[in-house]
DNA sequence: GCGATCAGCT
DNA sequence: CACAGCTGATCGC
């Protein structure tokens, strides 16, 4: 939950998602996005009376917020003083102080955040520097590198602070399946259930709030299903979402809610009410999409886990993880950065202490050498539906802006928000224990002459070759060391599921022992890329930067995705679920799975098993010299077997981690 | 009667 | 397992 106060230092006549207190002497709002805990105040009768006096205040915000916000009459008043600016198109906004006639410029840029649709970070330029808030904001490695936007020319724009979503900023959440292999996930397991006969139902137990929309559209563009939702006058000028949810609730997909929904669906029932079809009771399964749960349990494969006779988990998040942050913020390299969520259980100063090593000063004094900040990946790719933005960004783009300039004596500054930097000092006590490891995570870079497993691949793949020639941190394409297992086929593929399963079951069996559904039949998905999805509901209109669906699209998977069956605590329960047809849905959904476990990988996975998301490196382990690795990436390639080589799994997911 | 805040519950 | 909400009780205006 945010806790921005609602104000940046350097332009304090703004106010963003929060219009209550000081904020009601604002001379301008901005909304990021439509969820209650950016909107604070917003429909308060202090604020409302403020709107009456002042007619020169506005709210900014993305075209697809300002429909979602005034769908809700609560919010009608503000109908004539909402300014919808396009994504990606800079616009400058007068502060005028109605009193005094006291007046300075700004100009506003609106990104996409990947968050929830119409959710946007705002970019702020004027003459106390740039300024970036995120707003909540989920983006893969790689994104910043490809907003245009965030750059002047080729090099990546000087911003002064960025006030950061940072409410996965925690090494537990250290990787996070990405958007399309939690759809994935989701997908396969609902067309197996739904597929069964009409009378196999799910019920999505998502919460009241925006942001499931892509996985609405997405489930139902690949089933052919429509979503039962409560509402969606919301959506009546979105037909991209429009057309995948209905009121109608005979259908086999819903995502309908109710106050008391767990105590309907123990009963078999749905939220709507609904629980059998022309006299034939339903078969209802559940599946909630949740994160934090995930995130302290889970690696890096497993995207979907049962945990009930007809329930499920799916990983799913609107928040970036920790390295897709770190990824973020090191790409723009700010001089200061604050952030505006504190992560469950991790005080101010411990986020901090994560987030300064990505800053800019601190690079400065730690490296020898100054390291330019990033260049442009890849020239935004115009919409052809973009009509008129084109020339509007290339008349921006002729301006010239303040170029990058080695900065001043600045020191970096991680503040907390109204407190007077007393927690930016360094506390001498003692460190989170996982602290360290977020300053060790560009231990990457002084190996950057070592040869790259995916660049060595990439070689392969033509169609995007020319993407990886610079050399940024952020460069480990949509998952880097994760495509290394799912794509190739063979030995490291299947290494890598089983090594997830002995810790994954030992989880599971203490779950069962706290009282969770009995049949506790654990189900991993292994995430397949699979690049059919639309993203286009994020931002209405909108251009899109090089998100997920534009990236490489993987040769030859024809299968679908893989599951694996870790843990059938209770195999008899599953013969008196046949009628209800949990037994048929594991023949479906295991087809493959023990046969890929030989039992020398299931010696291998303890070791594997012992760290959540990275596998540390030895302390007294060498590193393999270039031509080794070299020699090594090209016989993998080849097919040919290396661990006679005294090369262990464990030692490929060392090298696996450096590239 | 409304809003703000908090506890409790997903 | 708490992502983002809702409901209900209480208090003050």
């Amino acid at each position: 939950m945010s806790r921005f106060g609602g104000r940046v230092r350097e332009y304090p006549w703004v106010s963003i998602d929060r219009f209550d207190h000081h904020n009601l002497r604002a001379r301008a709002y901005f909304l990021s996005h439509c969820h209650k805990d950016h909107m604070r105040g917003l429909r308060a009768p202090a604020l409302r009376r403020r709107l009456e006096c002042s007619l020169k205040v506005n709210l900014y915000c993305s075209p697809v917020t300002k429909e979602l916000l005034l769908t809700s009459s609560k919010y009608k008043f503000w109908e004539n003083r909402i300014v919808a600016l396009e994504i990606e198109t800079p616009t400058q906004i007068s502060l005028v102080d109605e009193t005094s006639g006291e007046k300075e410029d700004i100009e506003v840029t609106l990104l996409p955040a990947g968050h929830c649709p119409g959710s946007v970070m705002f970019l702020f330029q004027g003459e106390n520097g740039t300024v970036l808030y995120t707003g909540d904001f989920r983006l893969a490695k790689g994104e910043a590198a490809r907003m245009e936007l965030l750059h002047s020319g080729t090099r990546v724009r000087d911003i002064q602070s960025v006030y950061l979503d940072t409410t996965f900023c925690d090494p537990k959440f250290h990787h996070i399946p990405s958007r399309e292999e939690c759809l994935n996930g989701i997908l396969e397991l609902v067309r197996s259930w739904t597929m069964l006969s009409r009378y196999h139902v799910v019920w999505l137990n998502c919460k009241a709030a925006y942001g499931y929309e892509y996985l609405f559209t997405n489930l139902s563009e690949e089933l052919g299903i429509k979503v039962h939702v409560n509402k969606l006058d919301m959506f009546k000028n979105m037909p991209e979402i429009l057309y995948h949810v209905t009121t109608d609730r005979n259908t086999q997909i819903h995502a309908c809610r109710h106050p008391r929904d767990d105590y309907y669906f123990r009963g078999n029932r749905l939220p709507c009410g609904v629980t059998s079809q022309n006299g034939t009771p339903l078969h209802i399964i559940s599946i909630k999409p949740s994160t934090m749960w995930f995130g302290e349990r889970t690696k890096k494969t497993s995207v979907i886990v049962r945990t009930g006779e007809s329930s499920y988990r799916a990983c799913f998040s609107f928040h970036s993880s920790y390295s897709e942050i770190k990824d973020f913020l090191s790409y723009i390299c700010p001089v200061n950065v604050y952030p505006n969520v504190l992560p469950v259980g991790l005080r101010e100063d411990q986020v901090i202490e994560l987030l300064k090593p990505l800053c800019r000063s601190y690079r400065r004094n730690m490296e020898p050498k100054y390291k330019p900040l990033g260049t442009l990946k890849r020239v935004h790719k115009t919409d052809l539906s973009d009509t008129g933005k084109s020339s509007l960004r290339a008349k921006f783009c002729d301006q010239t802006f303040h170029e990058l300039s080695e900065p001043e004596e600045n020191t970096v500054e991680v503040l907390s928000h109204g407190s007077d930097a007393t927690s930016a000092s360094n506390s001498s006590g003692k460190k989170h224990s996982d602290l360290t490891s977020g300053v060790t995570g560009d231990q990457q870079e002084p190996n950057a002459h070592l040869p790259r497993w995916d660049a060595f691949f990439k070689c392969n793949r033509t169609d995007e070759s020319s993407e990886n020639e610079d050399n940024f941190p952020s460069s480990a394409d949509a998952g880097g060391s994760q495509s290394l297992f799912s794509d190739s086929e063979g030995v490291s593929d299947s290494t890598h599921i089983s090594s997830q399963n002995s810790s994954q079951s030992t989880h599971i069996s203490e779950q069962g022992s706290q009282g969770w559904d009995s049949q506790m039949d654990t189900v991993l998905i292994t995430s397949q890329e699979r690049n059919a999805f639309d993203f286009s509901c994020f931002n209405k209109g909108g251009s899109r930067t090089g998100t997920e669906n534009s990236r490489w699209k993987p040769v030859g998977q024809n299968r679908s995705s893989a599951y694996d069956v870790v843990h059938d605590l209770k195999s008899k329960d599953c013969e008196e679920d046949a009628e209800t047809g949990s037994a048929q849905i594991q023949d479906v959904l295991f087809e493959v799975s023990d046969s890929s476990r030989t039992p020398d990988l299931e010696l291998k996975k303890d070791s594997q098993s012992s760290s959540d998301f990275e596998i540390p490196l030895t302390p007294d382990a060498e590193l393999p010299q270039p031509d080794k690795l070299r020699s090594l990436y090209r016989k993998l390639a080849a097919g040919e077997n290396i661990l006679n080589e005294k090369i262990s799994s464990e030692n490929r997911f060392k090298m696996c981690s450096l590239s």
